[in-house]
DNA sequence: ATAACACATAGGCAAGCATCTATGTGAGGT
DNA sequence: ACCTCACATAGATGCTTGCCTATGTGTTAT
């Protein structure tokens, strides 16, 4: 029953309008903080905040290089995600895969 | 961009474990509101509450029959939400399906 | 008619969240 | 050393949300 607790925090961290945005661009490659919030009308401490939240939930990296955070979208988590959505819609019951 | 803002809902709506639940639940076929009452340990205006978001969202379809009211997924709107997950990870932009 | 049942609505409350300003940290450049 | 840039953290604020109790609505049974 664990499984929905995991799962809900992917969900929460797409709850939201501007990190979805920011998942879809990630979703072509890459991206810096600084890059990514010139598309966004949001401060700085703001798009740290939403960041964080998708990095704890785990559906994007974080790596440091210099002065910069470059960003990614974490495929493996991508991929958990949509397996669990197809699995707590699929007509089956309680077979989720573990991770 | 209002693709956004038209499924930010569905993620919302899947952000809390108790509807996460009732989706498997339903996922699994038609289910009347005082079946699923029995699996939670909330009250009845608190199942309401959720079923009403999950059907506002068009998660959820709600039947009227007699004084029950079945509900079961919309599976379309389930593969709506599919499409756009799968759109908004994938390494292409900007070409979600219109619906 | 009355009672019982299934569900919705209203209102309140505490917790959570998105946002801001102010400030701290750490790396690079001059 | 000093400044600047990229980012994180702290704290405040107003909105949203999940839950409750109390009550309303409509249907079925007696």
């Amino acid at each position: 029953m664990d499984k929905y607790n995991e799962n809900v925090g992917l969900f929460k961290a797409l709850a939201d309008t501007n990190r979805l945005m920011i998942v879809d661009m990630l979703s072509c490659g890459e991206l810096c903080g600084c890059k990514i919030l010139e598309k966004f009308q949001i401060t700085q401490p703001t798009l740290s905040h939403h960041m964080k939240i998708l990095c704890d939930c785990g559906l994007v990296n974080g790596r440091k290089e210099g002065k910069w955070m470059y960003y990614s979208l974490n495929d493996a988590k991508v991929q958990e995600l949509k397996n669990f959505l197809c699995a707590v819609t699929a007509s089956t019951k309680e077979e989720l895969e573990d991770e």
